[in-house]
DNA sequence: CATCCGTCTAGAT
DNA sequence: TAGACGGATG
């Protein structure tokens, strides 16, 4: 998202880039854009649950241009969600969800062509494959870092550090972070747009004398930024107009003089906003980012550089204790939602399988330099063991399972749920082939009566290249088979594991009549404490499976209810089944999705979607293991229904305000709601057509 | 005049 | 997915 029109904004600050001007200099890459960029060529694929690495082939391209410029990249990640942008993420699965559902409807009618520009949609970049990318990397001695959080952060902090010179992105965002040197729109030829810290005042239309950075950055967030929806009727170039006129530094005071300075009287700055503003400055400032040299979390900007109190910090991350977990999690050990181990590589280790004609750069890893060197110059001794104050690897974690079997547990739950594509569309595609394509279009997602989960065994995978006409339950979906049954499960799928899904499934089906009633949204806390805990030794047998399903499964009562109301919901259950495996990120994301259909759908009660977005955020954002912080967090949500993201519990009359004044001639009847949605600092869902 | 809002399209091979 | 674009709005 990044901040509305900045890059143009920018264009005073910018300037044409090649390559070979910074030749034998240290990039660091928001791999993500590259990732997503490379998906989209492989997107169909992903999206039946194919394997393919043409995403990865696609950024080692890019990887491969900037060695033979002698440049040296650093590629970072995203970590961990902000509980800031948990929503954002929320409404990216939905629409993604919405995406797979139409690309199924439109392969039904032969509209293979717009089929494809929705399955290009619906496909999500995994960390399963960020860590495929990483692998290649790690055998080309190119440095991945993950972020804690934001990616953003990390970078502008390689950055800052003089550990990287320049960074790589098409994220706006970046240069609120205080990075100094930034390359847009980077492509294949090398060529960039360069955009320079130093010569932002240039963009802002003032002296050099005047300007701060501080002023710039007040100017983006002013003009809405993801942590901050903007004031109706101020974008960048009111921000800036207002940011030159003002003298105050203490923004608190300076922002309730926006009406007078701009002269827009109708302009009402609440206190709401003065406070969330202030918040979203210090997540800009402080947000936790990972230090390689030093091997530990630290802020991008210290609290004292800035005197900010901590209150104000509450976007911005938190430090996790675990330093073995933060080390892990930075070299892409881990899964960054689950924490979950999916690898066991650390610096300086041999890989196993390095394969031939692998070209290995010559440039020294951020992961070897010495501990005590705070700068990417000179004296630096690289060590083979583990720097002084990074803990030790263990062989043997405490249970006495070795890590490795850990590993290989959870990447089949990862590739579980990669397939989960598969698994997916069997169940959820109405077979409407039968059916008259009158009622066609969007609507008849309404229109089509809901199907029973046995009817719902009988559907078919529209992204499977042939036609299915085979026994009407199968499960093409090996990772699933391995899953369920790793020793009897042979490679290669075949008829007789499809009998042996045939009969899973007749089970779980079963199992869906007597399931007990817990679900995790009216679980009181010893359950959910119960449910959390119940873990690791669920290995991966299918008892275990059942065990598990008995507590994460839907209440009976909750999967009927959802199909009385809306036909589409059934997709749920099949995801469920993966999700059942996966962390319980997702399912809970589920249960908050059953709770959205269940709202009546001409007049959503926002009450009943912003509490389970709430629910949403706290357990999509955090990790499993963190029982204790996310059972704190769930009383904080249920206390405060109402409050959403970075908003504070706001009032109907301040709500209102901000309404009245600016857009009450554009209101319908439905607005309302959308406008208290902005209002909470978040933006009209996507609807698709 | 700036902002806002919806629509279009590049992104890869 | 997000940036660009063009028309509507205040």
């Amino acid at each position: 998202m990044g901040i509305t029109g900045l890059i143009p904004f920018l264009e005073k600050a910018s300037s044409k880039l090649q390559l070979k001007d910074i030749r034998g200099s240290t990039v660091a890459v928001d791999t993500y854009c590259w990732l997503h960029k490379g998906v989209f060529s492989c997107a169909e694929k992903l999206a039946r649950g194919e394997d393919c690495d043409q995403y990865v082939q696609y950024c080692l391209k890019y990887i491969q241009m900037l060695l033979s410029y002698d440049i040296k990249p650093i590629l970072v990640f995203d970590g961990q969600h902000l509980p800031a942008k948990a929503l954002t993420e929320k409404r990216r699965r939905e629409s993604r969800q919405q995406s797979k559902q139409r690309a199924a409807e439109l392969l039904r009618l032969g509209r293979v062509e717009e089929a494809r520009s929705h399955m290009r949609r619906c496909v999500d970049v995994t960390h399963e494959m960020a860590l495929r990318l990483i692998r290649e990397c790690r055998n080309r001695n190119v440095d991945c870092i993950v972020a804690p959080y934001e990616a953003d952060a990390q970078m502008a902090w390689l950055n800052k550090a003089n550990i990287a010179q320049y960074i790589i992105t098409e994220d706006s965002d970046l240069t609120l972070f205080g990075a100094q040197k930034v390359i847009f729109k980077l492509d294949l030829n090398g060529c960039g747009l360069l955009v320079e810290a130093d010569k932002l005042y240039l963009a802002m239309g003032c002296r050099q004398e005047k300007y701060q950075f501080d002023k710039f950055r007040r100017m983006c967030i002013l003009s809405g930024c993801d942590y901050l929806d903007s004031l109706p009727g101020i974008g960048l170039a009111k921000a800036c107009k207002f940011m030159l006129k003002t003298e105050q530094d203490d923004m608190r005071i300076a922002l309730k003089k926006i009406p007078s300075y701009l002269n827009m009287s109708k302009l009402e700055v609440d206190d709401d906003y003065i406070e969330n503003f202030m918040k979203a400055e210090a997540t800009f400032k402080h947000m936790f980012i990972y230090n390689p040299l030093q091997r530990r979390m630290e802020r991008l900007c210290t609290l004292e550089e800035y005197a900010t109190d901590v209150s104000y910090c509450s976007n911005a991350g938190t430090l996790l204790e675990d330093s073995h977990l933060a080390l892990h999690l930075a070299l892409g050990n881990l899964n960054p939602f689950s924490l979950k181990r999916l690898d066991s590589w650390e610096p300086g280790k041999a890989l196993p399988a390095a394969p031939k004609n692998t070209k290995r750069s010559k440039h020294k890893s951020i992961w070897l330099t010495n501990a005590s060197t705070g700068q990417n110059q000179g004296n630096e001794q690289p060590q083979n063991g583990p720097s002084p104050c990074a803990l030790f690897f263990k062989n043997l974690d405490f249970v006495g399972q070795t890590i490795d079997e850990e590993i290989q547990a959870n990447v089949r739950l990862e590739q579980a749920k990669q397939t989960e594509a598969q698994v997916f569309s069997m169940y959820s595609f109405k077979s409407k082939r039968r059916r008259s394509p009158s009622g066609g279009g969007s609507t008849d997602r309404e229109r089509t009566p809901p199907p029973s989960p046995v009817q719902t065994r009988s559907r078919h995978n529209p992204f499977a290249k042939e036609p299915l006409l085979r026994s009407p339950v199968v499960c093409e979906n090996s990772s699933l088979l391995r899953l369920l049954s790793p020793k009897k499960c042979s490679p290669v799928g075949g008829g007789a594991d499809e009998t042996r899904v045939n009969s899973l499934k007749r089970s779980i089906f079963a199992k869906e009549q007597q399931v007990e009633v817990r679900s995790r949204f009216f679980a009181t806390q010893a359950e959910q404490q119960q449910q959390e805990q119940q873990p690791k030794e669920e290995e991966l047998g299918s008892s275990g499976l059942n065990k598990k399903l008995r507590l994460e499964t839907y209440s009976t009562d909750m999967v009927l209810a959802e199909e009385d109301e809306k036909p589409s919901s059934n997709e749920m259950k099949p995801s469920l089944e993966s999700d059942q495996l996966e962390d319980s990120k997702d399912s809970a994301n589920l249960r908050i999705k059953s709770l959205d259909t269940l709202k009546s759908e001409p007049a959503p009660s926002d009450t009943i979607n912003l509490l389970s977005d709430d629910s949403c955020s706290s357990e999509a954002t955090l990790p499993s293991s963190q029982e204790a912080a996310t059972v704190q967090r769930n009383n904080f949500f249920v206390s405060n229904t109402r409050r959403v993201g970075l908003s504070k519990p706001t009032t109907t009359t301040t709500a209102k305000k901000g309404l009245s004044k600016s857009k009450n001639s554009k209101l319908t009847s439905s607005s309302p709601n959308q406008t208290k949605l902005s209002m909470f600092g978040f933006q009209k869902r996507p609807v698709l057509k």
